[in-house]
DNA sequence: TAGGAATGCGTAG
DNA sequence: TACGCCTTCCTAG
């Protein structure tokens, strides 16, 4: 159950223990065998993550392409580098280690440290629907529960790519963010319809999911309701950037702790109480933490829309175009 | 233990 | 808008 920030560790996970080494690629579940076939034995050249879609390129110039859906995850085994030196993620300290299991796909979890650090068995059965083992000699990543998971062409993954709007995390340069942030506004506001279901369209911006688009509008104090085309540029403009923070810090932290009000003791706590992390996801009839106003939940688009009434507005409407 | 919900999305109608 | 995909977790009974 990803947004964009889970992706991007996964990629990076993938970049540091698996890209340029030759992988033993199966389907332990027999789903994949042809892709997997396909695949197997190649070096695996690259690993990138645009919005909630995996890109891995092998030699051959084959791009597999995995979108976990609702319920998809990677379990990683064996020796892993820690992705990220951020103060709340699993592996800030110390050298690459051997694990016995490391789940991304929600919340990343730890499966029991083996005595000595050594896992019992290498490499370990699969568990469950296995779509894909990716192996080298040293590290197994098993991806289960995928919505999508397709070998490309490097033509069929560009145009995958070609059909996300920006996504911050894939640019590091200022201005080429800059101007990824002045697409993502004019695509927001060519359109009427509610900036809450707008932020949810891929094509708009890439990897926003139902608990960042919550809080980014909590965040801006918008009201979900209000049509893309009124809501104003320094608003949208000021969305893309609040998103481009969330993913940073969610990509350093590996997860997703929206609220900027919590002391550095509050914040730790929220690493393993989901309840501290939000403004309004998932808190339906609790007190807004600003207003004390009941939290709102409705469906929009066929998902759960959380809101505070009270605090989130609807912009004025004027009649200068800004 | 059964059932529903979940951080998603494509397709059919 | 409704449904299917395919997995895990939590809760009600």
């Amino acid at each position: 159950m990803p947004e964009g920030h889970t992706v991007h560790r996964i990629a990076r996970q993938l970049e540091l223990d698996l890209v340029g080494r030759a992988l033993r690629v199966t389907s332990p579940q027999g789903r994949f065998a042809a892709g997997a076939a396909r695949l197997d034995g190649q070096v695996l050249l690259e690993s990138t993550a645009v919005g909630k879609h995996l890109f891995l390129t092998f030699a051959s110039g084959d791009v597999l392409r995995v979108h976990l859906g609702l319920y998809g995850a990677w379990d990683f085994h064996g020796r892993l580098t820690p992705v990220t030196t951020g103060e709340l993620a699993w592996g800030s300290m110390g050298a690459p280690r051997l694990r016995r299991v490391l789940r991304m796909g929600e919340d990343e979890r730890e499966g029991p440290a083996d005595e000595g650090g050594l896992v019992a068995q290498f490499p370990p059965d699969p568990v469950g629907q296995v779509r894909v083992r990716l192996a080298s000699q040293e590290t197994v990543a098993d991806l289960r529960g995928p919505s999508a998971c397709e070998v490309l062409d490097p033509a069929g993954a560009a145009a995958a790519v070609e059909r996300l709007g920006p996504d911050p995390a894939t640019l590091t340069d200022d201005d080429e963010r800059a101007a990824a942030g002045r697409e993502m506004v004019r695509r927001l506001r060519a359109r009427s319809v509610a900036v809450g279901q707008l932020l949810m369209d891929q094509a708009v911006v890439a990897g926003i999911g139902n608990i960042y688009r919550a809080e980014l509008l909590f965040r801006a104090r918008l009201d979900p309701r209000t049509p893309g085309r009124q809501v104003p540029v320094r608003t949208a403009t000021a969305l893309w950037e609040d998103w481009a923070t969330l993913l940073a810090t969610g990509i350093a932290e590996g997860m997703i702790i929206t609220r900027d009000d919590l002391t550095p003791d509050e914040r730790r706590a929220a690493a393993t109480d989901t309840r501290l992390r939000h403004w309004v996801y998932h808190r339906a009839g609790e007190p807004c933490r600003v207003c004390g106003t009941p939290v709102l939940v409705e469906d929009m688009a066929a998902r759960k829309l959380y809101r505070c009434p009270t605090c989130q507005r609807r912009p004025r409407t004027t009649t200068r175009k800004t």
